[in-house]
DNA sequence: TCTATATATCGAGATTTATAGATACATTTA
DNA sequence: TAAATGTATCTATAAATCTCGATATATAGA
């Protein structure tokens, strides 16, 4: 982790909607309803439940999770037609101890 | 710590100078010269250093200083005509919980 | 008190970000 | 293969941020 990496991460957790997605996929089970194809939250959480509970538009949600995803927060995992996103805890770990 | 909190801190960590600066206060005896006046960095770093090493405006890193102490990123301590900044360890400390 | 020094604040132009709608792409299913 | 569904990308506008120079404020020293 150096200054350049800590920046872009920065970048991602400097707007409210962001923060609050990595923070309701702390517990997804406890923000979110199971898939209706798969049965657990392995992977995380589709976009759309995401775009849903966030309230912002589907093109906005896309970009913010690519760009979480582009940086390492979150990992993402393709089933199909769905796009499942989930915590990264290991970056966020790294990124924590570059921190203090 | 919530998210609200947690976005303004992420405000400040999302552009380099400033992530850059906060990297520095780690060790300031690594980084600045001992201040002429006061002999020790018990208080942090004046301004004019931290300005010089980043190479910006004397105003922008002002600038950049408020908001990082605003947020309680750092701390700041007068005496006299300067302006001491050092890091707020445990504020780091919750944000990076926060995170966690 | 006048001047020099350190820091803070104001105003402005350039750049970046936030966010949406339209559209393209990928995958499943009829 | 055609339609439906989920996601990604493109384009665009409004808002925010970056950064500076100019100026104001605070403090110390002559």
């Amino acid at each position: 982790m150096d200054v350049k990496l800590a920046t872009e991460i920065g970048k991602c957790l400097s707007n409210h909607p962001r923060v609050q997605i990595l923070e309701w996929l702390k517990k997804p089970d406890q923000h979110f309803p199971p898939h209706e194809t798969i049965r657990h939250f392995n992977d995380g959480v589709c976009v759309t439940y995401i775009q849903e509970k966030a309230g912002l538009s589907q093109s906005t949600i896309s970009t913010y999770l690519s760009s979480m995803e582009k940086c390492g927060l979150l990992i993402m995992t393709r089933h199909g037609k769905w796009s499942y996103f989930k915590r990264n805890e290991e970056l966020i770990k790294q990124y924590t101890m570059f921190l203090l």
